[in-house]
DNA sequence: ATGGTCGTTGGACGA
């Protein structure tokens, strides 16, 4: 089973290299993040005709959820309360073929000085406590989407410059570890070791994806007993090289199931 | 090695 996350900055916009990727790429799941969308105005048919079921929950002009799957949901759970009240719009938790997939775009933070920065590590916080309360250790859960956290040296391109930047942040790091430390692997950095592998290159930096700007901000990680099944992860640049691409770009993993 | 560019909107704001 191949596993994608995408965070697509905008579905209605991205519709085109959607389309195109998922035929190529042809991954089983796809959790995509920054959908931007009401779900009334949601394009589910465009996904239905490429095979995938589909889950999502957004709202006008910011964040969005959503998850593609080639097999059926047994399970979806919107938000941290499950009906998408709380947080309906960041974390999309579904069940498919015995697996447990969570997916969640974390809060970006804006700037380290300023109250959403503090609701960014709240928002961890309360993903470890969601962890610890619906799921076991000992469970196939997965857990990916856009972090917007780099978690070490290599997943930025100048460490010791952005250093206390939003995203490359020692107290980020602090509260990413708290929900690591419940039970996940880095399922992308058990198959690469070495950095300069990067899911996002900020539009404004002129040619960044060229010159190599970029930061390892989406993940997919998973408790051991999927980590161990998993055969090989990687970022597909590709679609960020295309025609009015996104910020981000896929990155996958293959588990053997 | 960012003082910028997208996306959603219909003037800013978020990223």
């Amino acid at each position: 089973m191949v596993i994608a996350s995408f965070n697509c900055n905008s579905i209605r916009a991205r519709i085109e290299v959607l389309k195109r990727w998922l035929p190529m790429a042809n991954p089983d799941v796809v959790a995509l993040q920054e959908t931007k969308v009401e779900d009334k105005d949601f394009p589910a048919e465009d996904f239905q005709s490429l095979g995938y079921e589909i889950a999502f929950k957004g709202e006008k002009s910011y964040n969005g959820v959503a998850i593609l799957s080639k097999y059926k949901f047994d399970d979806v759970f919107y938000g941290f309360d499950g009906k998408g009240a709380d947080e309906g719009s960041r974390l999309l938790a579904v069940q498919i073929k015995k697996l447990h997939i969570v997916n969640t775009y974390i809060p970006q933070g804006f700037d380290p000085q300023s109250e959403k920065f503090q609701y960014k590590l709240q928002w961890f916080s309360r993903l470890r406590t969601f962890f610890e309360s619906r799921y076991k250790k000992s469970d196939k859960l997965i857990w990916l989407g856009d972090f917007n956290v780099a978690p070490e040296p290599i997943d930025v391109h100048n460490p010791k410059r952005l250093l206390g930047s939003v995203g490359y942040h020692p107290e980020e790091h602090k509260a990413l570890a708290i929900v690591k430390e419940w039970g996940f692997v880095d399922v992308f950095r058990e198959h690469i070791k070495e950095g300069g592998h990067y899911t996002f290159w900020d539009y404004r930096v002129k040619d960044g994806v060229a010159r190599g700007l970029g930061w390892r901000v989406d993940h997919i990680w998973a408790t051991e007993s999927i980590a161990g099944k998993s055969i090989r992860s990687w970022i597909d640049r590709e679609p960020r090289l295309w025609e009015k691409p996104s910020d981000h770009t896929p990155i996958l993993a293959e588990i053997s199931l």
